[in-house]
DNA sequence: TCCTTTCGAAACGCTACCGTCGCGTATCGA
DNA sequence: TCGATACGCGACGGTAGCGTTTCGAAAGGA
């Protein structure tokens, strides 16, 4: 730690010189704040124009140039700059329980605004190799809580031993997103979805 | 069936006179082809241009606005336009088979054309809410062969009773359309993808 | 203090695209 | 044949937004 700046370089940004006057980190804070809100106001990337960033930002789209070459490299640098939530503690009193409560985190944990960006990344990655690999980060990240879950309630003999762990989280967790975030079956978006689909999975739906 | 028009009138068109030229019933429909062509080649309806629909049509430009006052009056016409696929049939031998059955049907029966274009529908439909209805009467149709297959198999006892088919449908089809059109959980993009599925729900993931 | 760089503001060039218009030609019904 | 409309073509005006430039003022480091 000898010299160590403050807040960590931006990383696809042009750097800075070391004379001169410093560039403001709260200009540079306010700019990628903008961008995230607006990306969630509106619908996409595309809808977001790098004057209304500046308008947010209560900055110049000069100052927005000098560390940014395109709108691309802004955007990725927004999306870069999202952190992962912090891993939320269960009781892990019992299964059922620790499923519901991983399935409403992701629902409660998940701010609307934060909700909106994560569907405007998944939207345009479609097109944007830099977005879909930050994608692939925020969602592994995400992943990760459920599917080690349910490796513990298997290790303590509550889910079969012969279950795969990601497909037990996707099974849970696609149709929660699906309906929630993406809106789809709305007739079954109901408060008690996650207990829904934690019982219906776990029981199963057969009869023998 | 006086003086019926061959082809149905589009809906949100330009209606046209009665006396002249009739309009070519040809060129309309290579028109709405070319808007599903170009949509299901980029990414998103922003990303088509009326030029470049003309120039695939084969026609002008003129000949799209004779018909439609906007874009979005274009594109809504195109969406419109798709029917929806034929009801698959299912040799109802066994739940298990009949369920994979139906879920691999939505892998195949779907073209990658189509897919692209349902997966633009759902992009787009944030900011339109003429598509955003298009596409409730394309999902809900689509969606209704596996809500009634659940039912079918409830009946005759070998689902159980207390079920919801919606949510039945919502668990099954939900994590395959993450995973194979939308490419999350990319470990579990395998051939065998729709037995796992079908045997995880089935059986349920619990032990007692 | 001086030198270097940043900042905000405003204007600019440029490109893309929408939607319109005019024109000569083609095609239908009466 | 005549009248009315559709057609293709090309050009146009208008708008939006990206990225650049200029300029005077401000703010840090040596």
């Amino acid at each position: 730690m000898t010299s160590t700046s403050p807040e960590a370089e931006n990383s696809a940004a042009v750097p800075a010189p070391v004379v001169g006057r410093p560039r403001s980190t709260a200009a540079s804070n306010a700019i990628l704040a903008a961008v995230l809100d607006l990306v969630a106001e509106h619908g996409s990337m595309r809808a977001i124009t790098v004057e209304a960033v500046a308008a947010r930002a209560g900055t110049s789209k000069t100052t927005i140039y000098r560390r940014w070459a395109t709108k691309e490299e802004l955007v990725a640098a927004a999306v870069e700059s999202i952190k992962a939530p912090p891993a939320f503690e269960l009781p892990h009193e019992s299964v059922r329980d620790d499923l519901i409560r991983m399935l409403k985190a992701v629902r409660t944990d998940v701010s609307p605004r934060e909700r909106r960006i994560l569907r405007c990344i998944m939207i345009d990655s479609e097109d944007n190799p830099e977005l879909a690999a930050q994608q692939e980060r925020l969602m592994t990240e995400r992943r990760r809580a459920g599917i080690e879950l349910v490796r513990y309630w298997i290790e303590r003999g509550e889910l079969r031993a012969d279950l795969d762990p990601m497909l037990v989280a996707a099974g849970l967790v696609s149709p929660l997103l699906t309906i929630q975030i993406y809106g789809h079956y709305p007739h079954l978006r109901t408060p008690d979805l996650a207990e829904r689909l934690v019982d219906q999975i776990l029981t199963g739906i057969g009869t023998r």
